[in-house]
DNA sequence: TCCGACCGTTGTGTATACATTGGAGGGGTC
DNA sequence: GACCCCTCCAATGTATACACAACGGTCGGA
């Protein structure tokens, strides 16, 4: 794999999984050295990012975005639109056998949730699974290429509810629906059901995330921290 | 400005009006060459290009894409998703001001359109301006990055109803309605009728626009072109 | 003591040299 | 005659060197 690919995956994985808070300071010459290779691969996986919005290469250093309320809000506003359509598009378009597999799953996903932490792996898995075979049965490469960066966004906020057992059995069950509206063709209910589950998702997020998600509490007069 | 910036924006302007045909062969060296830059920048340029969808970067050398009837008609989808969504999103949160001084000139379009080629340039500012207008009132910064990636490929079609006055003249008339609608904060409204605006400009797309855009009638044998 | 200018340091932008990979073409063998 | 393998070449991937611009610190003057 090219140095520029595994630099990209590297530091996307920090950044989403919060172990780079938002306002670090991504410079060059540090990050080649702490990854062990050139500037050049680190450039290319710094545009990268910052064409996925995950930092701001606005002036010297790329600096890891923050996720504000007012951003989680404003990113459910776009998955509802992008999401809708590609439920309803599945619906209309889409071959049953990969729902059917994914429904199977998801019945069994209260006895996952039930095992707590060990059964989180494999609850996501489905859902992932679930997204993408909704992205395929859409059809649309451009709505995939949307879909797959709200996506990216979306999973800096998942870490949240991993610890709220109780929304994710309520999260399993609007997941059922859908599938179930998209085997019906019903494109109008998959829609709806989609508007329903992200609604009820964003609730979640607002109530559990912290006022900027990430944002260190301690020292925010330290200006911005370099790593 | 930055090499990498002006390679970039030469390219992707060659690639949008058609200058670059899809299935043309971008090489670093070569372009590097023709632009009279390094292929530090060129690399930059094409990465960024392969970004926006507009090159297939896949492999040895990056290719100019194709839009095939198919891609038109799943970027109307795309469109449709998006820019109902922000007309509704508008009519909510939108200042009226700049959206009364794009109505008053969206009434005089219809004059500009009878002056033929030279009106089509305003007309055009005009779409522009509406586009821009909706974006900022829909206040998502999220929204507003997948719609400039949706009107970033729209500006590939557009040039084929350049040359079609009597749609453009309907389109004027769908545009203003959208306008009413923001101005009358009436959401639904808004994004019916940017609904209906994006139905008869497919229709009229699909109509104008020969198999594959910009694909070559001649040579199909002659494999990928060399620029 | 405070303000401003100059210089040093640091970081990015660009160019170029070197490494590596993928592919095409030719030759040999079955 | 066709297929496979080997070799060579060209284009990309990576590293590094150089240039320039910005920020900070220090020194001098008011």
């Amino acid at each position: 794999m090219r140095a520029s690919d595994r630099a990209y995956r590297t530091l996307r994985t920090e950044v989403l999984d919060g172990s780079l808070e938002p306002g670090t300071v991504l410079q060059e010459v540090e990050q080649a050295t702490r990854l062990g290779v050139s500037r050049t691969p680190v450039r290319e996986a710094l545009r990268q990012l910052a064409a996925d919005g995950l930092v701001d290469a606005s002036g010297r250093g790329a600096v890891v975005t923050a996720l504000s309320r007012d951003d989680i809000a404003a990113l459910y506003e776009l998955r509802e639109a992008l999401e809708a359509k590609a439920a309803a598009l599945a619906a209309q378009r889409g071959d049953a056998v990969p729902f059917l597999l994914i429904r199977d799953r998801l019945l069994g996903a209260p006895q996952l949730l039930a095992q707590g932490e060990p059964g989180l792996v494999p609850y996501f898995d489905i859902v992932d699974d679930l997204d993408d075979a909704i992205e395929e049965a859409a059809a649309n490469p451009f709505l995939a290429t949307a879909l797959r960066s709200v996506q990216l966004h979306s999973a800096r906020i998942r870490r949240f509810s991993r610890h709220n057992p109780e929304r994710l059995r309520a999260a399993a069950g609007e997941h059922l629906l859908i599938v179930e509206a998209i085997l019906a063709r019903d494109a109008e209910l998959a829609s709806q059901a989609t508007h329903v589950h992200l609604h009820m998702s964003l609730t979640n997020a607002l109530a559990t995330a912290p006022g900027t998600v990430g944002e260190a509490d301690e020292g925010t007069a330290l200006g911005p921290r370099v790593a």
